[in-house]
DNA sequence: CTGAAAGCGCTAACAA
DNA sequence: TTGTTAGCGCTTTCAG
């Protein structure tokens, strides 16, 4: 089966190429009795443009990409589909890109995106960039790009976050509230803003909580394989926290499973708080308070914005800062004593 | 910042557009001298070849597509990572569409990938999905075609699933095993492959246990929205099930929340088994006894598959049939009264 | 080893 | 209202 193109089109109706292009396009310039033939044929023989060629003259894709570490995490996940939903009633195409939280991939996948192929960037950056220079080079291309959650200091454009440094002050707060006296911040990264931004407000709350800031425990898990040995040691040592806030959603298995091999009690030995999305949540052993995310607005927020860089170039991005807060839900893990 | 392609670098080299493009490509026929004079330049100024226009020549796009219902969802977005992995080493860009579970998406979406915009797909199809007629047509332009873990009965080309019907036997003879005497299974379609191949197994091992086929409970949560109800009026029953297989990761959430909230004891009073790859049931509230599939390995092998059929023309895909075991993990959610 | 020229499928001036 | 033509950026004969 050959492919049937506009060409096809134009030899078996008698008509040139741009009367046929026209009338798939619905112009104007074109009769109705033509449009119509024309439609019937391209529907007969199952005609579909081809994309690129239009792209390719057109110089734009109608297709963003999407950057970001990992699909297999709720957060992520559904910020895919409040993107998509965008996208799909804009007519866009999404090229979703995974950087597996490393700084190389993401370094490529970008460079990728100079080529023509996408109209716009929307990124979430791995847990290991701590440069723009890659983020800057796509922008001397003219590329839109709207960072969502995971911003890069340093590059003027859009962003749509949550209420991180809020959020790390509630969720330490809560556990202060909650009698913990020594709890702990377990971040998977030195200079992820989200972690940053989460730790600063939990550190915030212990200061003025009067809690010394040597006694204040953070700590690092920047690798996925070491990070289950990493959180038993924590829970072995004897400076045991007695509260935990997990930044992000990956930490809470290893979290949970660990205490349970340990047979140490949440609640009871130890509180667990945790920013994610989970919708196994309430059904965890205990049932895990989080910190929820608007996942789903937040890809809304930032496609929305991204698509008004598009499609206006008067519309400054640089200028847009979207933050859609975050709310705690309050589960068996953090309950006190009494309960 | 305008763009820089093969011309501009053609004239600030003083060659022909030609030799650059060979040089680009690392042909034979261009000496090294100026090769290295091309790369260097275009390094500098940033080039970065336009994929759509090369895609356009040769007729290859260099990208497959991957079909599937829902991204939130632990099976399919490790099934991406293995997809990913194996397209990432042929040097191919993974589109990502998503049906939402709906037909018409998916024939809009099967309609696109005639467009010339990818070299082949890869599908799991949606759960409303049940006539072939879509897939035929995109099979028609010779686009070469692979179905992993939800395949379409009626469609000849290559699929790579999990022994659904042998898992459905296992997850009801262990619960037989446990001490059920009248288990119920959870489907959430009447058509799709894997709900009816592990019920017919479910049937299987009930029948041979003696239990009569009209005592046999199956049910059907097809719409989203309605399961939380569908469930609990199943639970509240006078009929109640001593134990549910969940044929699919969705339905595990709102089962465990319902037996929360109407003080059924799992084990206890229904054991549950499900059919999953949640990363989070030995945590769960109790750990959940599930049937995991290999979802990574499942993506993996589509994807070789399909490169197979996309590169080699003499490679038949019709003949290709591959099953990959999926394996029982037993925990809490099962255990005898004894426990 | 390098270059000229045609053309992938489509769109957009500009003519008619 | 329709047609002619040029060209998007790249690859690929075919000549030189």
């Amino acid at each position: 089966m050959s492919k049937v193109n506009i060409k096809v089109l134009a030899e078996q109706l008698q008509l040139s190429v741009s009367t046929i292009s026209k009338a798939l396009r619905d112009s104007y310039e074109i009769s109705d009795e033509t449009k119509k033939k024309v439609l019937e044929l391209a529907s007969q023989l199952n005609y579909v443009p081809n994309p690129y060629a239009s792209s390719l003259r057109k110089k734009k894709s109608k297709t963003i990409a999407v950057v970001l570490p990992e699909v297999a995490d709720n957060f992520f996940s559904l910020a895919i589909n409040g993107i998509q939903s965008i996208a799909e009633t804009k007519g866009y195409h999404v090229l979703i890109y995974l950087s597996h939280e490393k700084y190389a991939n993401e370094k490529t996948i970008l460079e990728d995106c100079q080529s023509g192929r996408v109209d716009g960037v929307l990124i979430s950056i791995s847990s290991e960039t701590n440069t723009a220079d890659h983020i800057k080079r796509l922008q001397a291309q003219n590329i839109p790009l709207v960072f969502f959650d995971r911003e890069q200091e340093g590059i003027e454009t859009a962003r749509v976050t949550t209420n991180d440094f809020e959020c790390g002050l509630l969720a330490a707060n809560h556990l202060l509230q909650r009698g913990c006296r020594k709890p702990a911040f377990v971040s998977i990264s030195q200079s992820l803003p989200i972690c940053l931004n989460r730790m600063e407000g939990f550190k915030a709350a212990l200061l003025q909580a009067g809690i010394p800031e040597m006694d204040i425990q953070t700590i690092y898990c920047t690798d996925d394989d070491s990070m289950n040995h990493q959180i038993k040691t924590i829970l072995q040592s004897p400076d045991r926290p007695d509260g935990l806030i997990a930044s992000v959603e990956k930490i809470v298995t290893p979290v949970y499973l660990a205490c349970h091999e340990l047979k140490i009690n949440i609640p009871n030995d130890i509180k667990v708080i945790a920013f994610a999305t989970l919708d196994t949540a309430p059904i965890l052993n205990p049932p895990l308070t989080t910190i929820t995310q608007p996942a789903f607005e937040i890809g809304k927020a930032a496609a929305t914005l991204l698509f008004k860089g598009i499609e206006k170039s008067t519309f400054d991005l640089r200028k847009e800062k979207v933050v859609i807060p975050s709310a705690l839900f309050e589960r068996e893990s953090t309950r006190g004593l009494t309960s």
